[in-house]
DNA sequence: AGTGTTAGGTTATAATATAACATATTGGGC
DNA sequence: GCCCAATATGTTATATTATAACCTAACACT
């Protein structure tokens, strides 16, 4: 028996699910979570953030810029990284250093750091947080004397679907 | 009370320790798992793992590179990449994403993923593995149905000298 | 309306990493 | 010793990711 320390954040979900739903939600959350800290949504950081939720899956910021400049204007490179500086500072998308690229976060609603679970096949993501973990880290951090300030957690692995569907 | 369940792949030292002997133990060890395991530990792959002994703080590729291009005959990043991607294979390297950069292994006895403090000053890193935190990250995974491969964990934060120092 | 602040546009370049193909070196069987 | 296959390195070119620096536009507040 294990004690429930984690919260998850966010979950692999089956391939069939409604993801419009999710993009939905992620804007109002985002929406909302901007009104409360006087942070301004502005229509290129909320269009970013609408293609990082295209899927579970991290997205490169220059697969961003290519979508953005789609629309027909031109977009260049800073324009798309101030966005994604924006919007990680407000906890909406968290970059995964093991990929150079960036998701989107269930859970804004306060500044966290991530534990993350990347499917190598599918490349899905799964974010939890567990205080059992951070506890953890947080001993081991003072047994070396180091004062621990942004841990930050990447698994990669195989979600379920890809580990039945053949390897 | 805490359970031990850590050990400690390497620690932050006073800056007074004698780390040519850090350098010297580090690559004798990596002579004798190299040899062990049928291993080719070139002139280069040495010389690579030498630079990046050079201190406790993560190096970059690009550094190295202009430190090898020092001695003389041009060098080019494959050169560098290759020895990289050798000694990370042997575990006598491991890769910080959060810094694109690379950090010597004190433990290459056998292959592992690492736990990894970073002080955002003085860059040193300490490294350690811990069975208990590694027991944590797979209940997650299963909770979530995931096959976790291949955990990673970095935190930056300030080492007790840096903290001690100003802030 | 005026002004200071924040966001975005634009140009250029830095920093990190790999593809693809050629050559050289090595280790092992004969 | 010689040849072969495998491994390592050289070389050229380019891909990918990210930021610096400076300018203009939009906004929020008085």
């Amino acid at each position: 028996m294990t004690i429930q320390t984690a919260s998850v954040i966010s979950k692999f979900l089956p391939s069939t699910h409604d993801h419009s739903r999710c993009i939905e939600v992620a804007l109002d959350r985002a929406t909302a979570v901007c009104d409360l800290q006087g942070l301004r949504l502005t229509p290129i950081r909320r269009r970013v953030l609408e293609l990082i939720w295209h899927s579970h899956a991290p997205i490169g910021a220059y697969s961003i810029l290519k979508q953005l400049a789609q629309n027909g204007r031109k977009t260049m490179p800073p324009t798309v990284y101030r966005a994604i500086a924006f919007l990680r500072s407000a906890s909406l998308v968290h970059r995964l250093d093991s990929l150079n690229a960036y998701v989107g976060c269930g859970d804004p609603s306060e500044a966290h750091s991530g534990q993350f679970f990347i499917c190598r096949k599918c490349d899905s993501v799964a974010e939890i947080h567990d205080t059992a973990m951070a506890g953890l880290l947080a001993d081991q951090a003072a047994t070396l004397g180091f004062h621990a300030e942004n841990p930050h957690i990447e698994v990669s692995g195989l979600c379920s679907r890809c580990e039945k569907s053949n390897r």
